[in-house]
RNA sequence: CGGGAUGUAGCGCAACUUGGUAGCGCACCUGUUUUGGGUACAGGGGGUUGCAGGUUCAAAUCCUGUCAUCCCGACCA
């Protein structure tokens, strides 16, 4: 049966609602997809479900293919396993926690690997049994502290999660091959554009981790990716350590009085201005030491300094991948008041000629250095007094680092890593995510099974998810024009919205027959035969919803024609109502 | 958690400065009209003005508190 408007569960709304930012959010909302129901948790409607659905059915599709098989866990957990992975502590304020009327703690669950793993602990334990890939569509709950644009940040989203289980590297990493080409050929059929990046593993552990970012100026992720093929989230781009500069002529280094000069800028400045070299000095020539401090998930706060060229910040996500699983903060005053001998403003390696930052230097703290600053190469930093700087202070000769810290911001032009050309930096929506997890949680549930020789092995496992509500604000975000959404052809709430437009008879039953017509060709069909609503409503309505395909059968039809409306290209034909449908099908992709 | 803004009909907004008991547009209902681009006209229903206190003869309006929502940032498998 079609869908017929005249009787839908439907209200399009002629005005923007105040709170929605993004576009897809706004016609989301508009079309009548979604309708808000708290911060960051929303309502499907009728046609909002349709797109969902045909969404999951894809993915249920090509879950299939790759020979992953449906389950489905609850929401509403009992905290034990995720106490035994100490996740209930890590995800803190992030995670909804409640409890029963005997006071049992539960939360709804943010993602399923510990479940997964339990189940299978449950009721395998021989190699034989493996490999074995599960999935479910489900929906996950997490209280972001702020939920945001529409769909794409909510509190309440559905997700497909996928686990893989396996007793070798070797399979786990044909588990994982297999979920990330059935990720591409979901991502393909869907229409949406996207790109795989390497990703940092972060906090679920693990070896390998790439992800799906759909590119949108609205995404939350930066990435980069350069003209021969290398594609990074920020987080997980790790240059390698410049090689060794010949420094044997390098000057010795002297100490000057530099009055006022607490900033990179300034510092220049005053070096071109006082001290010129055979060059002007840039930020660049400069070693700016920074103090950070790095807080432990038990609470420890321990401060490290990194050394980077002076032309650079620190970018604090790649601080964050790097130093994980500490938290990363700039030193504060308390922190200093602790560490006298540090001149704010003033900082560097070396003290009166003596080593001053490192493990086993006067100092004591940590000292790590951007892979940029090569052995031999030259700098100007602070003496560690103030009102002082050092310059040509000489890497490898006049000062050590304890290692290095690779965490400073990427900027366009940057050298890709594997040396395929110059990154460029772009951002994108997190769609997908695949890991190869290896034995963390297998380890920490134990989770294992004999082998052929009757030995006890630890599984390891894979995990991946896509992110199913999120994809529809993809989609939508990424399919629409100023008059509204044009869904692709795969997720449309329907194959082709057919409209009645006039008052007379013969549009109305013109459209009853095209809409019976195009059902027997398989088909799904929008109708809308809603009497005393004006053409105009009709097509603004239309352009609202953006099923890709409209029949508009109207004035012509006496003379039996119809008019085929590409919505996206804007085209519409003249076609004669007895063959509209074939010219439909034949003009569907 | 820091910064900013806003809470008035289903939605979008006005009235608040200068207190006098709530209005406009959309949507909805009735009638007439119109029917290829959100027709026109007339009539109508719908509100404890976020909540709680206070000031006052009188509070949407002034004061205090509180809750909520949105935006930027921080955070974010």
């Amino acid at each position: 049966m079609p869908i017929r408007l005249s009787s839908l569960f439907l209200r399009t709304l002629r005005e923007d609602p105040s709170d929605a930012e993004v576009e897809s959010h706004r016609l989301l909302v508009r079309a009548g997809y979604i309708r808000r129901a708290a911060p960051g948790v929303f309502t499907w409607l009728p046609l909002g479900l349709r797109v969902k659905a045909n969404i999951e059915r894809i993915i249920r599709e090509e879950m299939e293919r790759a020979g992953a098989q449906e389950v489905f866990f609850p929401a509403l957990l009992p905290k034990e396993p995720y106490e035994a992975t100490g996740r209930w502590e890590e995800y803190g304020d992030n995670i909804f926690r409640l409890q029963d009327r005997k006071k049992a703690d539960y939360l709804l669950a943010p993602t399923h690997e510990e479940v997964f793993t339990l189940l299978v602990k449950d009721l395998y334990s021989s190699y034989k049994d493996l490999p074995l890939s599960i999935y479910q569509i489900q929906n996950k709950y997490r209280d972001e502290a702020r939920p945001r644009a529409g769909l794409l940040r909510g509190r309440e989203f559905v997700m497909k999660d996928a686990y893989s289980f396996d007793v070798t590297d070797e399979g786990l990493a044909k588990s994982y091959q297999a979920q990330r080409d059935a990720y591409e050929r979901i991502f393909q059929r869907l229409g949406v554009d996207y790109v795989v990046v390497k990703a940092d593993a972060g906090a679920m552990g693990g070896s390998k981790s790439e992800e799906f970012l759909s590119p949108s100026p609205i995404g939350e992720d930066t990435f980069v990716r350069s003209a021969g093929g290398f594609a990074a989230n920020v987080e997980a781009v790790s240059f390698a350590v410049a090689p060794d500069v010949d420094g044997s002529k390098n000057p010795a280094p002297v100490i000057f009085d530099s009055p006022n000069t607490p900033t990179i800028a300034t510092l220049v400045d005053f070096a071109n201005q006082n001290h010129p070299g055979a060059r002007p000095y840039t930020a660049a020539d400069t070693l700016k030491n920074v103090v950070l401090a790095l807080v432990s998930p038990d609470g420890k706060r321990e401060l490290v300094v990194v050394g980077l060229p002076g032309d650079r910040e620190v970018d604090q996500k790649r601080a964050e991948a790097f130093f994980g699983p500490h938290d990363v903060e700039a030193a504060n005053d308390a922190d200093f008041a602790k560490y006298p001998q540090l001149v704010k403003g003033y900082i560097g390696p070396v003290r009166a000629g003596k080593q001053f930052l490192g493990k086993d230097a006067e100092s004591g703290i940590r000292y790590l250095l951007d892979p940029r600053v090569a052995k031999g190469s030259m700098w100007i930093t602070g003496a560690n007094e103030d009102q002082k700087h050092v310059f040509n202070l000489s890497y490898g000769r006049d000062f050590s680092a304890d290692g290095v810290a690779d965490i400073a911001e990427i900027r366009a032009g940057d050298p890709a890593p594997d040396g395929s050309g110059a990154l460029e930096l772009a951002r994108g929506i997190e769609i997908g995510h695949v890991f190869q997890l290896g034995r963390k949680y297998a380890e920490a549930l134990d989770l294992r099974v004999l082998d052929e020789n009757g030995k006890l092995v630890t599984v390891t496992m894979g995990s991946y998810g896509i992110g199913v509500t999120r994809l529809v604000a993809v989609l939508a975000e990424a399919n629409r024009d100023d008059a509204g959404l044009i869904w692709p052809e795969a997720v449309s709430p329907a194959d082709v919205h057919i409209i009645a437009a006039g008052k007379d008879e013969e549009p109305f039953q013109a459209a009853e027959a095209l809409s019976s017509k195009a059902e027997t060709a398989g088909l799904s069909v929008l109708l809308d035969d809603r009497q005393k609503v004006s053409p105009g409503v009709k097509f603004a309505d239309a352009e609202l919803i953006g099923v890709p395909w409209v029949i508009i059968c109207g004035r012509g039809v006496s003379e039996g024609q119809v008019e085929l409306w590409n919505r996206r290209s804007g085209e519409r034909v003249q076609v004669g109502l007895e063959s509209a449908i074939e010219e439909l099908l034949a003009r569907r992709a």
